[in-house]
DNA sequence: AAAGAATGTTGTCAGTGACAACATTAAAAA
DNA sequence: TTTTTAATGTTGTCACTGACAACATTCTTT
C-alpha cells in the first residue's frame, strides 16, 4: 500500500476505476490496456500482473457490475410490503441503475466477454439470478400470473428488463421512438410486466 | 463482374458473406479487415474500396440484418387472420430470427457499431420500427391493452423481444436458467407480453 | 481508341495485446 | 535482523490490426 515510484500500490484498483472512466466515454472497443497504462502513469506491461487480458479487466469490471446492480435491486426492494412491490421496485432500479451505469452494463452485456468465462464472473451472475429468482418465485406464490411456469416468468421479466435498459441506456434508440420521458415510460413498463396490486 | 486475376469482381458481397461466418464464429471482437482479406484472397488493402473502416463493414451487417430481421416479422405475420395474431407472430418471428442469425444480431446490438451512424443504417432501424409500430398500433386497436400509451407498449414488446433474444441466443446464459425448451418457452413469453385471443 | 473512374496491390505507420526477461520492492521466513 | 521469496513494475519484442498513401490494373464511358 506503499507509494514508492516503482510500485504502484493500488494498481488494480485503479485500473478498474479508470477502466470504467473509459468505458463510459468511448466504449468497450476504445478501451485499451496501453491507454490506461498511460493514463494512470505506469508501463504497458504493469496491467498484465493483474489482469492477463483485456477480456480479464473486462469481466472484472462486469463482476462487480452485477454486484452493484443485485445490490441496488435490494436496496429498492426494502421497505416495500409485498412481495409484488418488491419485484416491481427491483425491476425499476435494475433499468434505472443500468441507465446510470453504463460503463457496467456495457461490460456486463459484451457478448465477448462471458466466452472468457471468469468463474468469479459466473459465480456473481449465479447469485444476482439466485436474488432475482426468489423475488419472482415470491411474487408469483402472492397471486401473480399463477397460471404461469416460474421459469417463463422469470425469463420473461428479466427479458422485458435487459431490453429496456438497453434501449432506455442507448441515446441514438431513444430518440427513434421519439421523445421519451424515461422515469414515467420505465413505470408504465413495469405496471405492463408486473400489474400493481 | 468478370473475374480477371486482378480485380475479385464480387469483393463487397463477398466480404460482407465472409464477416457474417467470421461474426458467427468469433464475435464482433474477433473479426478483422485484414483476416477477411486473407480468407478471400484479396490484399489487405482491397476492403478499403468498399469500407473505409471495421465499423463501416459492422454496419452494413447491421443494416442487412434489420433488413432481413423485417422481412422476417413481415412474412410471419401473413395469414393471420387478426392484428393481435400478427403481432404475435411477429415478436415470435424475431426471436427466432435473433437466435438464428447471431451474426447478424451481434452487429445489430453492438453499440460501438451504432455510433458510426450511417445513414443508411438509420433507415433500415427507421423502417423496421415502423413496421414493428404499425403492428402494435393496429392491435391495440382490436382491444390488446387499450389503456395503455401506445409508446410504452410498443417499447415493452420491443424490450421484451430485445431480451429474450439475448437470452436465448447466449448459450451460457441460457445454461443458468436450467435447461431451456426454447421454442415452448418463446411461445408462453410471446403469451405473456400480448395474450392470445 | 483514349480518358477517366473503379477497383486492387504494395508499402508503411502507429496502436494494441501478449509474452518473456529483468528490476525493484514488499512480505515472509530464518 | 537478515535472508529468501513472492508480488509487482519495467523494458523489450513480436505479430496483428486499422488506416492511409502511392501506385497498378482493369472496366466504363466518352
Amino acid at each position: 500500500m506503499s507509494q514508492s515510484s516503482y510500485h504502484h500500490g493500488n494498481l488494480r484498483e485503479a485500473l478498474l476505476e479508470r477502466a470504467v472512466e473509459v468505458l463510459g466515454e468511448v466504449g468497450v472497443e476504445g478501451l485499451s490496456l496501453r491507454g490506461l497504462s498511460r493514463d494512470l502513469g505506469v508501463s504497458h506491461g504493469a496491467p498484465a500482473r493483474h489482469f492477463s487480458s483485456k477480456g480479464e479487466l473486462l469481466s472484472a469490471i462486469a463482476k462487480e457490475g452485477y454486484r452493484r446492480m443485485t445490490a441496488a435491486a435490494l436496496m429498492a426492494a426494502e421497505g416495500k410490503t409485498s412481495a409484488v412491490e418488491r419485484l416491481r421496485a427491483m425491476g425499476r432500479a435494475s433499468v434505472r441503475w443500468a441507465m446510470r451505469n453504463r460503463a457496467f452494463y456495457s461490460a456486463i452485456m459484451n457478448p465477448d466477454v462471458n466466452r472468457y468465462g471468469d468463474e468469479g464472473l459466473q459465480a456473481s451472475l449465479q447469485d444476482y439470478l439466485a436474488v432475482v429468482r426468489a423475488a419472482f418465485e415470491a411474487a408469483q406464490a402472492e397471486g401473480w400470473k399463477p397460471k404461469h411456469k416460474l421459469q417463463a416468468l422469470q425469463i420473461f421479466g428479466m427479458a422485458t428488463t435487459i431490453g429496456a435498459s438497453i434501449i432506455f441506456s442507448d441515446y441514438l434508440k431513444s430518440n427513434l421512438f421519439g421523445e421519451l420521458n424515461d422515469e414515467k415510460l420505465i413505470d408504465e413498463i413495469i405496471d405492463l410486466v408486473i400489474p400493481p396490486l
